[in-house]
DNA sequence: ACCTGAACACCGTTCAAGT
DNA sequence: ACCTGAACACCGTTCAAGT
């Protein structure tokens, strides 16, 4: 029997493949339990062949992290094209986030292993590049459609000179700190066990708004109701899934 | 020649003997190359008898993350103890962690290390506790002395009704975020090269501080004059060193 | 041109033998 | 009672041989 060369969508489909393998084998095993021989065994090739795909384990579980974050990319397409406005459109991200975090605890804990120094340290620099791309794309998109027109507008009024990519930052960083400390299969903190976290997320959410200036405040506005429509609206079908899945998310307080 | 059963001080001395060797390992070599072997070569002893002081590898690095916070902790005191108004310690707080990130990425970098799926979930259940124990002191702390007090004094008067575990955890949050994305040694995201640690942290620890309405704000008070004042009556010393280190850490923008 | 899996290297972990 | 280091197991990585 002759091989063949492979084509480029060959090769695609298969690292596509591969990555489901992986992801099927973190979510059985852990993270900690990963082995590219494991990995081979839901696949038909052998873990040699592993090799033409990712220069190394390391290489992998970013390629995970990378494909995680495409994930979470629709989720924040789809809070962006909530028809409401840019503070109810940014809040609305925020839970996109949290959503995630739930329907998919195995990508969202991966994203935070793959940035250890232990595994970016040995992904190739293709892979690491690639990594910098998506993650700025997620970050760029809410700055360009939200804050900056917002900011322009007078809108969102910082009482100290802020740059949109800041703003963004310290949205980014203040949801991914909540969801973090508050999820289950990342728990990297004490926690109450008394803490909702949608209502946490929410809270923290609207303080950095307010402190941002961006109109209308909470106290002028309500928030919470907002946030109710805006999610059942643009994530009905993944708050069913939730629900049937018993896990709470409850939007009203 | 009699061997005999060595006293817990003994014990305890050791295993700060251990310690220190394999922070000296991670330094030179990074986490990822830290083996047990190597860091019994900087030891008198060889590397079977680390086996009783910690259950395994992940063990010992979940104790270097301990470790590590003991050491923030009187980074956090002294912050703590700045003769100022609540809201200039809590903003001094802020900062007294970015300047233990420079003066000791080794550590900072751990403690994410340590928090991730692959390490934990290897440690003992003694150890793992021990470090819930210190994240609680160390986030009980500031809680206590400073948010606390202010919510009761009406000092600090959030639009939403907030614990102040829950303050405290956004705060930490956000600082935390803000180093950790703009830190060398961590870099867990794409920057802009032109991002100044000390001026974003600050910044955004403000918003925070306004979003909270906690007086007065930054629209009515010199912040920045403050944080100067503050960090150096505090800790004259160790911006000296970084000084001498050449490492910026400029309080005057 | 690509795949395989035996072989190798490296390191975490254990434990029989020594003091 | 404690320490040692040889021995073992496991897994990442390579590569000669096969198709």
């Amino acid at each position: 029997m002759a091989p063949r060369q492979l084509a480029a969508s060959e090769l695609l489909e298969r690292e596509q493949r591969i990555l489901s393998a992986a992801f099927e084998v973190v979510s059985e095993v852990g993270v900690a339990a990963l082995t590219l021989e494991r990995v081979s065994q839901y696949l038909p090739y052998s873990k040699g062949t592993l090799y033409n795909h990712f220069t190394c384990k390391e290489d992998l579980v970013v390629a995970m992290c990378v494909d995680s974050m495409e994930v979470f990319e629709g989720f924040e397409h789809r809070a962006l094209d909530f028809d409401g406005s840019k503070r109810a459109r940014m809040q609305t991200l925020s839970l996109a986030y949290l959503l995630y975090a739930y329907l998919y605890p195995t990508r969202f804990m991966l994203v935070i292993s793959a940035k250890s120094g232990q595994v970016i340290e040995k992904a190739s620099e293709a892979r690491r590049t690639e990594l910098l791309e998506t993650e700025s794309r997620l970050m760029a998109q809410p700055a360009i459609q939200l804050v900056g027109p917002a900011l322009e507008e007078g809108v969102c009024a910082p009482p100290i000179p802020l740059s949109a990519d800041q703003i963004i930052f310290s949205c980014w960083s203040n949801s991914f700190g909540s969801i973090a400390l508050l999820h289950d299969e990342v728990r990297c903190c004490t926690v109450r066990q008394d803490m909702q976290p949608v209502h946490e997320v929410l809270c923290s959410t609207n303080l950095l708004l307010d402190g941002l200036n961006w109109q209308p405040l909470s106290a002028d506005h309500d928030w919470a109701g907002e946030a109710k429509r805006a999610m059942e609206a643009q994530f009905s079908e993944e708050l069913a899934l939730l629900k049937k899945q018993k896990t709470p998310f409850s939007l009203t307080p």
